[in-house]
DNA sequence: GCCGTTTTCGGCCCGACTGTTTTCAGTCG
């Protein structure tokens, strides 16, 4: 069993919080930081490479020591400085700091004056009021204490997107109302368009702060308000999610969206270029000494620095300052350049709508071509269609074309990905197909060599065109099932493939950094909705946005093509 | 512990808010 990237970030952030408790150099402890952040957030586990032979150093902020470290701990699963440190000090302490408002200083304080060692220890001080008496806390401090240990739940959830965005249009709806608004917008990772958002940043220019902030406050759907002062407020909402608020002058506004839109690895990276011009930027603007020399817009801010515009959802310092330095920027997909969606379900499988509902629906975004992918007969749980139902839906679909003006309904289906490989209907139906949209519905356990195999064989069929959701998961819900993503993104290159991009909100199916190593392989994606309805339809914008994260162009994504040129494609 | 168009040593992003202080440390983003 492979140690997994998550499992080896989760160890580093561990050994980090505890070092902290400790007092150990704040830097080395932020070099434990870097390579989980690193560590997590890279599209091939840390095994693999190593299996490839591959120099850890060649990451971002890991050197000698930390690749040593990361290999050990691959070899072995164990990472021995961690297990030196747990027994000097209780590893239940670096639970603590998931507290809201206890961070190393006061986790190491509660530990050396009450033997606070635990989160029940923690929950038992508290409520017998030990806490108020030690130095540096108060009785604030321990009622909040009280409050946030009870409620605490473990690892914050992350939102959807989707569901992000319903939050944030009653907000904004309601905080324009507020007097003297001039300009809001939603910053941090909801702008970067990231599949989950932890919290909502929000920049406000105003002509006075206080009115705002009251207001903000007094939003019916605040529970908590963190923190209020002129220019930041901090509330939880009901719905758990947390919410800043920021008041920033109109002059600086450029260089607050770029400082408050992050992500915090790429924010760091633009600055340390502005150190080395002899500028200093923050979220008021790019200063020479006293004097600002740039910061009205966010154009202004990467200019200041000798670097074009980079679109949010590149800023996550995977090398897209290098490529804007480079002038190799991508020219991002958006969703004008998409011509039409290529995973759709009617009526006929487990959709809830008609084929026609479905036909006009798509007309209706101005697509040329929609594709009709029913499930296939071994999913019998979605109503899948066997041989025969297929055929006679396969002449509606005739029927309803030659009523259609200006769409073309494509003849395909959802085929499911048997366990040894083989295809949901046999070669002489596929064939009727325009193509085929294949997926796995079952046996998501295997183990990954055969789940990679079994794919690899799916696509040996010469009827094989598109992977749909290449991964399995469900975001929050279900974890991806175990597969070589680069050696079946290898697969689909030599065999004419394409993998799709899921655009459901809840899949978002390849991912971000999916995407880009698609890319970089030079694997073509489809973008497609998986709609189960006409309103279905309209998630297209999300895969968009997850492609545009993924560095993707409209030559990279097939249901860009006209459909002669697509349908051309297909023919393997 | 990492890193280098000032550097192989000496830096490492930086400002707002809170609570407990009595001038500021701790936390957070």
């Amino acid at each position: 069993m492979p140690v997994h990237n998550s499992e080896i970030a989760d160890k580093f952030d561990r050994l980090a919080d505890l070092l902290e408790i400790e007092g150990a150099n704040p830097f080395r402890v932020r070099a434990y930081r870097n390579t989980a952040r690193t560590v997590r957030g890279y599209p091939r586990s840390m095994s693999d490479l190593l299996d490839d032979g591959e120099d850890l150093t060649e990451l971002p902020d890991i050197g000698d020591d930390l690749a040593e470290k990361i290999r050990a701990l691959v070899r072995s699963g164990k990472l021995p400085l961690l297990q030196e440190v747990e027994e000097r000090i209780p590893p239940a302490l670096s639970e603590l700091m998931k507290i809201e408002g206890l961070g190393p200083k006061r986790v190491r304080t509660l530990y050396n004056e009450l033997n606070i060692k635990t989160l029940d220890d923690l929950k038992e001080a508290a409520a017998s009021g030990r806490i108020h008496d030690v130095s540096g806390f108060g009785d604030k401090s321990e009622e909040k204490i009280k409050q946030r240990v009870e409620k605490f739940s473990g690892e914050k959830p992350r939102t959807l997107l989707v569901d992000a965005e319903e939050i944030a249009r009653s907000l904004l709806d309601y905080l324009k109302k507020a007097e003297g608004i001039k300009d809001v917008m939603v910053a941090g990772s909801f702008r970067r368009r990231k599949e989950t958002v932890g919290d909502l940043d929000i920049l406000i220019t105003a002509s006075k702060s206080a009115p705002i902030m009251d207001h903000f406050t007094d939003y019916d759907d605040v529970e908590e308000v963190l923190s209020k002062g002129k220019t930041r407020s901090t509330v939880y909402l009901r719905c758990g999610m947390q919410v800043d608020l920021r008041v920033v002058p109109q002059v600086g506004f450029g260089a607050a969206q770029h400082y408050f839109t992050g992500s915090r690895a790429h924010n760091i990276a633009v600055r340390k270029m502005g150190v080395r011009q002899g500028y200093k930027i923050n979220e008021y603007g790019v200063f020479k000494g006293d004097e600002r020399i740039a910061g009205k817009t966010e154009k202004s801010v990467y200019e200041s620095v000798g670097l074009p515009f980079i679109p949010p959802e590149l800023r996550e310092n995977r090398g897209e300052l290098e490529a804007a330095r480079d002038g190799s920027l991508p020219k991002l997909i958006t969703l004008k350049d998409i011509r039409g969606n290529l995973h759709a379900h009617t009526t006929a499988s487990d959709g809830h709508s008609t084929l026609k509902d479905m036909a006009h629906a798509a007309k209706e975004l101005g697509y040329e071509y929609l594709a009709i992918t029913e499930h296939s007969k071994s999913l019998a749980i979605a109503s899948g269609l066997d041989t025969k139902e297929l055929l006679a839906h396969l002449d509606r679909i005739d029927q309803l074309n030659a009523q259609l003006d200006g769409l073309v309904l494509l003849k395909s289906s959802e085929v499911d990905i048997l366990e040894d490989g083989t295809l949901d209907y046999p070669d002489e139906v596929l064939k009727q197909l325009d193509f085929t949209v294949c997926a796995i519905h079952q046996k998501f356990d295997l183990p990954r060599k055969k789940q990679t195999e079994r794919i690899l064989r799916a696509m040996d069929n010469p009827y094989f065109h598109i992977l749909a959701h290449p991964s399995g998961r469900l975001i929050n819900e279900r974890d991806p099932y175990e597969t070589d993503l680069e050696k079946i993104l290898e697969a689909a290159k030599d065999r004419n493939c394409f993998v799709e991009l899921n655009a459901q909100p809840k899949r978002l199916d390849l991912t971000d950094e999916g995407c880009k190593m698609a890319r970089e392989m030079g694997v073509k994606v489809s973008i497609a909705t998986d709609a189960h309805s006409a309103a279905g339809l309209a998630n297209m914008r999300f895969g968009v946005d997850q492609a545009r994260r993924g560095w993707l162009e409209k030559k990279d994504v097939i249901n860009c093509l006209p459909l002669k040129k697509l349908l051309q494609l297909f023919a393997r």
